[in-house]
Order: structure tokens, then C-alpha cells, then sequence
DNA sequence: GCGTGTGAATTCCTTCACAGCT
DNA sequence: AGCTGTGAAGGAATTCACACGC
């Protein structure tokens, strides 16, 4: 029972907060870096593409951190939100699957700069298991589980094709990792108590071309 | 003004909905593929990890095609969910910047398997121009515009660095291109005519983050 | 005066529950 | 009898609009 150090953190975020707050710590710690001190809910509305409206109700969730006629202290209200996400601990990523998407993962510089650390990158495959990529040597996969405990992983990164997921997703929850993020093109089975979050390109493209078809064919000409 | 060729494509369907049913298609054609003739909105529901009612529903949106007390007859409802989603014509698809994430992407056969057609990858580094990424030969970024008409490509995914992706963005919009999927982790400025999805894995992580922080650390034991 | 904070109104999405067809 | 199709109910998220405090 750790006992809460930070004030506020235990009233649940509207799931479609939670995504927004990612998008305002981004443009907070831009304006930041451009000297700024104080931002409106109108500046950080328009440099993360939110209604501004909506900017305030999200950081009302957090509660009434900024001032009447005035707006919000950026260097707090980046701390605060920091917080909220939690973000103030370490996170340590495993990377499952060393293929194309695995290895440019891990040498994405995105996510140190955010504060994850890559921690280790597995593959099943022998020819690739002991190269270097990037400042990590490939893992075997056969050794998932010590891997991910020597390591200290509390994140894992499936980058593996959809006929793996399942099986090493099992083993990564038995091993006391409950936060995934999948790339894998499949539906995960997962007890609820794991955080399971999914990207997958070709879903995205669908729902693209959905949208394409459907328009008029705006503004461009086949010359 | 295009007659329209195919029955019912008009009703625009719930974004929700949209996302939903590329799912739906990916596990009827696993149904498919395992020999299955007909699928209930039960079996469609577990295999895609979505409610039966919301199955049902969504696929009211593209009409009656289900028998009561039967099912689906699956290898039409997979062709009616293609044609739904514009996945009938071709998506012919440039990737900007080959870097990490942009030469994993034009390997992934994930989306030659699904219908898009990777035609062009392009960078704006002297060093990687003219090498070979998998089919493809790296080109460059400057003759952009005729590379995009020549290929004929009509979507566009942006694998590059926020402070080139703006500038790269509007000149896909100016030469026509109008879909366009981002990997750069800023917020883009489109006119609302044009077709944007992004998608960012810090974010995702972050989001992993917040819930991760929040559960009381269950069933795992720091040994 | 100005921008936050927030109830109320609205829109969007999901679930319920059952009528209707096979 | 069984499963779809769908109105109606319920819930979530967004926008509105204005009172409040600097």
C-alpha cells in the first residue's frame, strides 16, 4: 500500500481527457521552450487542435489550477499534468519482436525524450538474437521472462506478427508486466486487469481510405 | 460527378462505427479462412472483441444483410464491408522519409496484404537517396510533387521529424494528395477537407502511463 | 474587462430489450 | 426456437453560455 505522495491523483480522468492531456503537455512544454510563462485555454486549444471549451473542462479534472482573467502558469500546469499522467516514475519498455517495426522502435529517440527508456529488445530469431541495435543487444525471447525481470521492465512493446502476440502476451502478463502496447494485427485475449492498448497502420489506412472514397475529390486536378 | 457504381455507398457512417468495422473484417476473413460459411453477430462479437449488439448495429448501417435465426452469410458480408470501407479501388500509398519508422513501413507486409499498395518512398537525406528499402528505391523529397503524380500515389504517410512535417504536409495537400496518415508527433495544419489520422506512440505510451500508475500493481510480486 | 470554471444543453455512442422473420 | 434488426433508454463526451474572481 504505497501512501500518495502528490495531492490528486486518485479521482479516474475521462478516458478522452487522458489522451488530451498528452496532446496539451506537448504543446505546453513547446510554448515552454519558447519562453512562454503564462497560457490561455485559447493558446493551448489552438496548438493542440482541442476546442478551448474542452482544454478547461480537461484541466478542471485536474482541478482549479489556473487564474480568472488571467490563464495558467505554464511551468506549473506542465508539472501538474506531468503528474496526472504519471509521469514523474520511470518507465521501462521492453521490446518484443527485433523486425522492421521492433528495431526502428528502439532506436525511435521519441520515447527517451519522453521518458521511457528502452530497455531491452527480444527476438525468437537466432540470426538476430545477439546483434546490436541501437545501444541494446538482442534478446532471446526464450529468456522473456528473466529478461524482463533483470531488466526491470514494467512496460511491454509487442512489435511481432499476429501468429506470436497471443502466446508471448500470455507469458508477459504471467511475468508481472501489465501494460502493453501491441502492434500486433490481432485481437488480444487479456484478463482485465491488464492496461492493453493496440496500434495497428492498416486499420488506420482503412479507415482513411473510408473517408477518401467517400469525398467529392476536392481541390486537386489530374493534369 | 461520378454515377455511383455499387449500391448504397452514400450514408455516412459513425466514425465509431468505421473504426469498428475494419475489424470486422479482419476476423471474417480469419473465419473465412478456417472454412467458415456463416457468422453470427455472437461469433463476430468475440472475434473482434467488441459487444454482439454493437455488431448488429453497425452492421444495420450498411443494411439488412443478415437472416434472423441464422447469421451472416460471411463471404458476402466480407465483400460488403470492403466495399463499405472503399477497399475496393486501389490505395496507392507514398511514405516520407525513410528513416527508421519509414523504411520498417515500406517492409511491412501488412499493408501490400490488405490492399495498399506502397509506390514510392521518399527522403530528403543525400546519404539514403537512390539506396534500395525493400522494392523500392529512395527518393528524393525535393521532386516530391513528380514523384507523387508519376507514381500515381493518393495517399501519403508522413514518417519524419516535427519540424519537417508541416512544410512536407502542405505540399502533398498542394499536389493533390489529400489522405494522409502522420507518425510526427505534432499537430498538423490541414484544411478540413483533407483526410488526416495521426498516430503517435509516445502518446500511447503516456496513455499506458496513466492507467498504469492508477491500478493498485495487481497480481505481480516483486520477488 | 478578461479568461477560468462549471452546470445545463446537446450531440454522439452504446446497451437494452423485444418485435419480427426464417 | 433462434438470431437479426431496431426503436428506446442510458451513458459518455463535447459544446454552450454565463457566473465568478482576478
Amino acid at each position: 500500500m504505497p501512501p500518495p505522495e502528490l495531492a490528486a491523483k486518485v479521482r479516474a480522468l475521462p478516458a478522452a481527457a487522458v489522451a488530451r492531456l498528452t496532446l496539451y503537455l506537448r504543446a505546453l512544454n513547446a510554448l515552454l521552450a519558447e519562453g512562454a510563462e503564462r497560457v490561455s485555454s485559447e493558446e493551448l486549444a489552438e496548438a493542440s487542435g482541442v476546442s478551448s471549451s474542452n482544454v478547461r473542462k480537461d484541466l478542471s479534472y485536474l482541478g482549479s489550477y489556473g487564474t480568472r482573467g488571467v490563464g495558467y502558469e505554464a511551468q506549473f500546469l506542465s508539472r501538474r499534468i506531468t503528474a496526472a499522467l504519471g509521469l514523474t516514475q520511470e518507465w521501462r519498455v521492453a521490446i518484443v519482436g527485433a523486425g522492421n517495426l521492433g528495431r526502428a522502435l528502439a532506436r525511435y529517440a521519441g520515447f527517451e525524450s519522453r521518458g521511457f527508456d528502452v530497455v531491452a529488445l527480444l527476438d525468437q530469431d537466432q540470426l538476430v538474437i545477439g546483434h546490436e541495435v541501437g545501444w541494446l543487444r538482442v534478446s532471446d525471447v526464450a529468456q522473456l521472462e528473466s529478461v524482463l525481470e533483470r531488466s526491470k521492465a514494467n512496460m511491454v512493446v509487442l512489435a511481432l506478427p499476429a501468429e506470436a502476440a497471443q502466446d508471448i502476451c500470455d507469458r508477459v502478463i504471467a511475468a508481472g508486466v501489465h501494460s502493453i502496447l501491441s502492434f500486433a494485427p490481432v485481437l488480444l485475449q487479456v484478463p482485465e486487469y491488464v492496461n492493453l492498448r493496440k496500434v495497428d497502420m492498416a486499420t488506420e489506412l482503412q479507415i482513411l481510405a473510408y473517408h477518401a472514397q467517400r469525398l467529392p475529390e476536392t481541390g486537386s486536378e489530374s493534369a
